[in-house]
DNA sequence: ACAAAGTGCTCTGATCTACC
DNA sequence: GGTAGATCAGAGCACTTTGT
């Protein structure tokens, strides 16, 4: 039996478990529904980014996909029982740690918040690189906020509600201006950030990502977004989910695996 | 004259559409 | 859910053009 037949079984099989019709798994990742008959009998090989995908929708690392002795983890009776909800994450979710997001953003806003360039929405992706690239490296929260893929890129749904707080505090002040003829809302900081509240690596990582991206426009940092496999493997309206930067392919991964494994 | 690069044709395999 | 036939893309090859 052939590798791309073996793997075809196993989609078949965690397919039906989880009471999923071709038809439906077909429109989840995108495909005509035959290619789904297609990849299960073995007859069409199943590329990287469709692999991928199937790991994403039924939660299963692509290792587990591709070692046909191993036992599939997947959450079958959460599926089953959030009907057109995900199963839980794998690995823990980080939970939100508001103080924390309080400090990042002083701390983004001392250092980059006067730039032209630094509006709400770069403020927003600046976060999202934050903390998805210390998951990816540290397997552990930075801020650990919740981030919906919207049209425009990743959002972090805790903002609003913490700026408004912080607004009030007087620890930051919002501005609204104009950069190159688009509105633009900008926020100042009133405050130092505590640095004591960081860990050496966190501080590290948030530098590297003020480094990196600080100098990108709205546009530019939104594009970049676009082409990060968190956001790839998300509808549209959905959360992104932390587990998947370790799917990520460079130049977005920040995480050195061959160091680890030799 | 010869080698390297470019062009176009054919074949093969992968994928999709339409149908059972 | 399965599959025959149509369609398309890419690889391989022969031939032509260009440069030395």
């Amino acid at each position: 039996m052939n590798i791309y037949k073996k793997i075809g079984l196993r989609f078949k099989e965690l397919r039906e478990k989880t009471g999923m019709s071709q038809d439906v798994l077909a429109r989840k990742m995108k495909l005509p529904r035959p290619a789904i008959s297609q990849i299960e009998s073995g007859a069409r090989k199943i590329a990287t980014d469709e692999l991928l995908m199937f790991s994403q929708i039924f939660h299963i690392p692509v290792d587990d996909l591709l070692n046909p002795g191993k036992e599939p983890e997947v959450r079958l009776h959460e599926w089953k029982k959030e009907k057109g909800t995900k199963p839980r994450m794998r690995i823990s979710v980080p939970q939100k740690n508001l103080k924390k997001f309080k400090e990042v953003l002083l701390y983004i806003l001392n250092k980059v918040g006067s730039k032209p360039n630094i509006g709400e929405t770069v403020i927003y992706k600046l976060l999202y690189f934050i903390d998805f690239d210390f998951y990816e490296k540290y397997e552990e929260q930075l801020i650990g906020a919740t981030y919906m893929k919207n049209q425009y890129g990743p959002t972090p749904i805790e903002f609003d509600k913490i700026v408004e707080q912080m607004i009030k505090k007087e620890e930051i002040e919002k501005v609204k201006s104009d950069y190159f003829n688009y509105p633009q809302t900008k926020y100042l900081p009133r405050n130092k950030p505590d640095l004591t509240k960081f860990k050496a690596n966190e501080i590290e990582v948030i530098d590297d990502v003020l480094n990196r991206l600080s100098e990108m426009n709205a546009s530019q940092i939104s594009d970049y977004s676009h082409g990060d496999v968190p956001w790839l493997t998300t509808s549209e309206g959905e959360v992104i989910e932390y587990e998947s930067v370790f799917y990520r392919t460079p130049p977005y991964s920040v995480r050195s695996y061959a160091e680890e494994n030799g």
